[in-house]
DNA sequence: CTCATGGTTATAGTTACTATAAGGTCAAGC
DNA sequence: GCTTGACCTTATAGTAACTATAACCATGAG
């Protein structure tokens, strides 16, 4: 099975752009082509490129990426610094967990304290100042 | 109280790049000169700094800000398009929460399946292709 | 043979900064 | 009075990961 660009990009959800974007990366190698010059791709390359998206979908950059295929393209390596890769970005993942979380708490608080009044009386717009206790009968 | 661009970023975690870059964005006014052209800030610019940053951090953009803002330069205005904001940011942060549970129950996963072997033995690079389930013994 | 669709390249725009260059200013010390 | 070093000025370019646009060429259907 051969898929032009369009093709590719519909089997993996990616816009053709963005396949070409990546192949100016190098986290895809230049395709092969037809004689007008149309890409034409593989199997084995959809599956590269489903590899990125996934990868992408889990928060790993563009450079992290192509780390982990270049582990991919040496199957005799150690799996340790692939394996070390995904427990960084686990913890980053964590970290963002735990900020926003925060970010949800305080959200919450400051919808709570809107009652559909004008903006001299809401204190939304004091609380994102800074000085988040300043209440009224101070 | 007067504060030149470097105090002010310091009592604001901000650099003063940034504080130039928010100038140039028309989050911050133009602000007053000294004879030599250095910036001098007020309190009343420190409180709106502080609100720019404490809403980025909340994950406003700075499109949003913008907005956010200009219902604080009009307190006779309703409340409410303040809140819609708040509670629609919210709402993103709710989904950014659950797209990271997702992100981080799969990074458990992938990093409990390698087990020190070589990446040709290791499921996590196949496992990222998106045939995650294909065994050996198929 | 024309037309729509989809391919090609190159360049610029996006967000929210960060980095760099090349220079001007200010307070302190000698 | 002069130097030193920290801090200020502007302008420009770089970052991530695309997205948008322009201007053009190829392919298949009617």
């Amino acid at each position: 099975m051969r898929f032009t660009i369009g093709q590719l990009g519909k089997v993996t959800s990616t816009k053709a752009v963005t396949i070409r974007f990546y192949e100016s990366r190098g986290l895809l190698l230049a395709a092969n082509r037809t004689a007008a010059g149309y890409r034409l791709y593989t199997d084995k390359e959809r599956d590269r490129l489903l590899f990125i998206r996934r990868s992408r979908a889990l928060g790993f950059t563009l450079d992290d990426i192509r780390g982990l295929l270049s582990h991919a393209d040496h199957r005799e390596a150690s799996c340790a610094s692939v394996d070390a890769k995904v427990r960084d970005q686990l913890e980053q993942v964590r970290l963002r967990l735990a900020d926003l979380r925060a970010m949800e708490l305080e959200l919450e608080r400051l919808s709570a304290c809107c009652r559909g009044g004008v903006i001299g009386e809401c204190r939304i717009v004091e609380s994102l100042s800074g000085g988040a206790d300043k209440t009224n009968d101070g």
